[in-house]
DNA sequence: CATCACAGTTAATAGAGACTAACCTAAATC
DNA sequence: GATTTAGGTTAGTCTCTATTAACTGTGATG
């Protein structure tokens, strides 16, 4: 381990023996035993996106990530078929989210620019939500298993394409090419809160980025071509 | 090597002897080992740009960086301290062309505003002509030595102040906050193209997308708060 | 011309860390 | 209650790769 965190996420103590976590919050298996696996789990997924998020993929060992889920090492094996897999699912995870939030927004909105309002508001709420798992995504996205960077291209494909015919219906004259490439800028410029936004408060509060991320990407998706 | 790219780059055959690259294009040292050794950098840097872009810092090896530059392994040690160094060298480069750059626009501009157009037009310029290190520097930073992290860092803030300090020529009311904000966020706008315009031009023609990040970049800065 | 400096080379060295083996214990299961 | 199952553990193994060592050949330098 680099120095940085590692404690804050594990809720429970490391130290507390495996039958501690069985009476955690969701887990809706029928066994004991499933529910505190499905538990270590997602302990695992979590722990993951905050170390991924501050050290990158290569620098954090399954020491690490294990320490940070109160289990140790190669006990990581019990969940996951390796390290590349842990940040497989992480990012499939995070891909379906967002296509699926975005999919349901825009079936709930009426015309074109209000489902484009809705999705920036979505976005942007997402990104200030999770920037772990925004920063993992686009940093270490080349770290995935071969098969696992189709799966998540294909997924932020679609979700693109969302973004794109809502677009459509709103600059009708322009080009698809263009089209996407003003939500892949808007994304970066969403997605950048990451890096200005510390976790730890330095920079500015949450409350106050948000509406002007949303005024600055709606501002960008509708400026002139 | 993973499988990728490491040909394209060094412009003269690996295989070729040293003495072959004494004629370089640059190099003003006196002696010509002197301007040898100066090309060699050069095309180790050029090479880190590529390679660190493409694969990500970890995933390349000194023996691939060395051979991408004509030479092999551990000749990189004649020309620089270490693998980390080497991104040092890099990023440090980036940041302060990145500044001096965006100092001399802002020299040369009259009002906020047209200073505001001409720094939105240099950095998309600036990613649009160098995709590959634009990528390396907020892929790799923390991988940069403590030291090297912080000069980065140092100069990385002079660019935003400078762009906030012009932001505040026209913003008057906005608070710094609001502004260095609004800088990151529109780095994070523009800085999206290595992701989306594809070296091997898939996507879209770097002649269209030039004014499409322009008018966006300024529209989101010039949107309200 | 003699010698030095130095960019390169190939062959160790060394440490890190992903993954495997062998065991252990307690919840499931019958 | 006996037996299986499976999550954990600790102690290897094995590979990869940054760095160092020991040499070599050739362009400076006097």
């Amino acid at each position: 381990m680099p120095i940085t965190e590692q404690d804050r996420l594990a809720g429970d103590d490391p130290a507390a023996p495996p039958e501690a976590l069985a009476g955690g919050a969701h887990a809706t298996g029928a066994t004991q035993r499933s529910r505190a696996k499905e538990t270590r789990r997602q302990a695992l997924l979590s722990a993951a996106a905050s170390l991924f998020a501050v050290n990158g993929f290569n620098r954090v060992s399954l020491e690490d990530l294990g320490a940070a889920a109160g289990v140790s090492g190669p006990a990581v094996y019990r969940h996951f078929p390796g390290k590349q897999a842990v940040l497989g699912a992480l990012l499939l995870s995070v891909s379906q989210d967002l296509l699926d939030g975005g999919q349901s927004v825009v079936a709930a909105a009426g015309d074109p620019a209000s489902a484009l309002a809705r999705l920036v508001q979505f976005h942007v709420d997402f990104a200030l939500s999770n920037p772990d798992v925004i920063r993992v995504q686009d940093r270490d996205f080349s770290n995935l298993s071969a098969d696992d960077q189709a799966q998540v291209r294909a997924l932020q494909r679609s979700y693109v394409e969302l973004w794109v015919d809502v677009l459509a219906g709103i600059h009708s004259e322009t080009d698809t090419a263009d089209l996407r490439m003003r939500a892949h800028a808007t994304f970066g410029l969403i997605n950048s809160t990451p890096h200005s936004v510390r976790n730890h408060g330095r920079r500015m509060a949450i409350k106050s980025a948000r509406p002007l991320l949303e005024n600055m990407a709606l501002a960008a998706l509708t400026a002139p071509a």
